[in-house]
RNA sequence: GGAGAGGUGGCCGAGUCGGCUGAAGGCGCUCGCCUGCUAAGCGAGUGUACGGGGUAAACCCGUACCGAGGGUUCGAAUCCCUCCCUCUCCGCCA
C-alpha cells in the first residue's frame, strides 16, 4: 500500500510515476474519499469529546433529575456520532479498497517500458552448452528416462499435475536439501517450514488480495488459500510486529510447494514441467532498514545466482521495466536459466525489493533504539529457486546423446554419489 | 467432534453493584542519584494508530484501542449477542 500522506501530498507524481506501468490509478477518487474522511473524523470526534466530557459531569453529579436536560441532549449527540461513524465507516472501507488495489511505485532505477521487451539485460553468466546431436527438450527427456509421467499426472489431478518418480523424484529432493543447505550454512538464512494454506490478511498483507484472487487455490471452509509461494507466509511471520533495529536484517529461507491457478495463461507452456498447478520453491526472504534495501537486493539476487553457478547452468539477469513489475514490487531482477532445448533463456528466479509497501499493508515495523518511533521495514525476497525449473534446466544442459543426463557434481553428493541418469 | 476454563500494556497480574482506569501492583527496560567491585537502594520515565496545531524536530490538544465485530446506556475492560483464538479433559488421528 502506498502512503496516504504522500499520495496527499504528491498526486502529481504518483500518477505520473505509476503511469510507467501502464496503469491508470485512479487518484482522483483518493483525493475525494480522503478530503470526506478527515471532515467526519473531525466532525465525530469533537461530538465525542463533548459526550465525554459531560458524561463525567453526569457521573459525578448525585441528583440524577438535575441533570436530566443534559443526559437527553447526550442522548442526541450520541444519535449524532453513530449517524456519522457509519458514514465514516463506508468511506474508510472504500479509501482503503482503493489503496489496496493501487500498486507500488516503482524504484527510481527501474528501467520504464511497456513489457518484457523493454527489460534490461544486466548479465550473462557461463558458457552455452554445445551438443553434437538435436538437443531435446525436457518433457522427451524425462520420458525417455522413464522419470516424468505426464499422462498419469494429468490422470490423476488434471492439466498441469505432473508424476515424478525414481531419479527425478530424487533430483528434486536433492535440489532442495542443496539450496536449503547453501542458504542456511553459506548465506545465514534461518530457514522456515512454513504453513502452506494461509487467510485472507497474509494474503492482503503481501499484496496477492484483494486483486488477484482468481490466481489462488481457495479453500471454502475454512476460509484459507493455498500459497502461490512462500512468500506469503514467510513474510507475514512478522505481520503486526515491531522488530529491534539491532535484530535487522531478518532473513528466512524456505522450502514450499506453491500452488498457482495459472489462471489467463491457457495454451502457454502446456508441456513440460515449465507452467504447472503445483511446483516446488526455495525461497528467499528479508527485512531490512530502508537504507539497506538497495543493496540486500544485489545480495539476495547474488545467493540466488550462487545456486546456478554452482550447478553450472549458464543464466542472465534482467532488470524489469515498469510495465513487466509484478504488483506489489518496486525493483525486479529476473534470473533465466538457459534451456538447450527451447534455446532460450527462461525464468527460474524473480528477486524484488517492495520497499514499504507491504510493510505497511501488514504493519511490519521495527524500531531503531529503544524509545524511538517504529518505522516500516523492507521487504524482499526472490526465488533460490524454483526447483521443478532447476531440474528442467539440469535435463536439458546436461542431457547425453544416448538419452542419458549426467548429474552436476555438486548434487552428487545428495544422490549418494550418482554421476548419471540412465533409463530405469 | 463433545465438555469445561480463559483471552487486559514488553511480560506477569488486579479491576468491586458499569462512571477521574490508558488502565492498580509487580517484573523488565531507559535516564539520573547513591555505591571500593558485584548486588541492593532511591527518584523520574516507559504503548500504538488516526486527526488537528506546531514544524527541522521537540512538543501540545483531541479521538480510538483491555481477542474481533455488533448491541444496551448520558457513560462499558466491566452487561447482552455473534465470531475468532488459547488452555484442560474426553474422543479421533500422522
Amino acid at each position: 500500500m502506498l502512503d496516504p500522506k504522500y499520495l496527499r501530498d504528491n498526486l502529481e507524481e504518483a500518477q505520473r510515476r505509476l503511469a510507467t506501468r501502464g496503469e491508470e490509478a485512479n487518484l482522483a477518487a483518493f483525493t475525494d474519499l480522503d478530503r470526506r474522511r478527515r471532515e467526519l473524523l473531525g466532525e465525530s470526534e469533537a461530538l465525542k469529546a463533548e459526550k465525554n466530557r459531560v458524561s463525567a459531569v453526569i457521573g459525578q453529579t448525585k441528583d440524577k433529575g438535575a441533570v436530566q436536560g443534559e443526559i437527553v441532549r447526550m442522548k442526541e449527540v450520541s444519535a449524532q456520532i453513530k449517524t456519522l461513524d457509519d458514514e465514516l465507516k463506508a468511506v474508510e472501507e472504500n479509501l482503503q479498497g482503493l489503496l489496496l488495489r493501487i500498486p507500488n511505485i516503482p524504484h527510481e532505477e527501474t528501467p520504464v517500458g511497456a513489457s518484457e521487451t523493454d527489460n534490461r539485460e544486466v548479465k550473462r553468466w557461463g558458457d552455452l552448452p554445445t551438443f553434437d546431436f538435436e538437443p531435446k527438450a525436457h518433457w522427451d527427456i524425462g520420458e525417455g528416462l522413464g522419470i516424468l509421467d505426464f499422462e498419469r499426472g494429468t490422470k490423476i489431478t488434471g492439466t498441469r499435475f505432473t508424476l515424478y518418480r525414481g531419479a527425478a523424484a530424487k533430483l528434486e529432493r536433492a535440489l532442495i536439501n542443496f539450496m536449503l543447505d547453501l542458504h542456511t550454512g553459506e548465506h545465514k538464512y534461518v530457514e522456515i517450514l512454513p504453513p502452506l494454506m494461509v487467510n485472507r490478511d497474509s494474503m492482503t498483507g503481501t499484496g496477492q488480495l484483494p486483486k488477484f484472487e482468481d490466481d489462488l487455490f481457495h479453500l471454502d471452509d475454512p476460509d484459507y488459500f493455498l500459497i502461490p509461494t512462500a512468500e506469503v507466509p514467510v513474510t507475514n511471520i512478522h505481520r503486526n510486529e515491531i522488530l529491534a533495529g539491532s535484530d535487522l536484517p531478518v532473513c528466512y529461507t524456505a522450502y514450499t510447494p506453491c500452488f498457482r491457478k495459472e489462471a489467463g495463461s491457457y495454451g502457454k507452456d502446456t508441456r513440460g514441467l515449465i507452467r504447472q498447478h503445483q511446483f516446488n520453491k526455495v525461497e528467499l526472504v528479508k527485512f531490512v532498514k530502508p537504507e539497506d534495501s538497495d543493496a540486500e537486493l544485489a545480495q539476495l539476487l547474488d545467493n540466488a545466482e550462487e545456486v546456478l553457478r554452482r550447478l553450472k547452468l549458464p543464466y542472465r539477469v534482467v532488470d524489469l521495466c515498469s510495465g513487466d513489475l509484478g504488483f506489489s514490487a518496486a525493483r525486479t531482477f529476473d534470473i533465466e536459466v538457459w534451456l538447450p532445448g527451447q534455446a532460450t533463456y527462461r525464468e527460474i528466479s524473480s528477486c524484488s525489493n517492495f520497499r514499504d509497501y507491504q510493510a505497511r499493508r501488514a504493519a511490519i515495523r521495527f524500531r531503531r533504539e529503544d524509545g524511538e518511533k517504529p518505522e516500516l521495514v523492507h521487504t524482499l525476497n526472490g526465488s533460490g529457486l524454483a526447483v521443478g525449473r532447476t531440474l528442467v534446466a539440469i535435463l536439458e544442459n546436461y542431457q547425453q546423446a544416448d538419452g542419458s543426463v549426467l548429474v552436476p557434481e555438486a548434487l552428487r553428493p545428495y544422490l549418494g554419489g550418482l554421476e548419471r541418469i540412465d533409463k530405469s
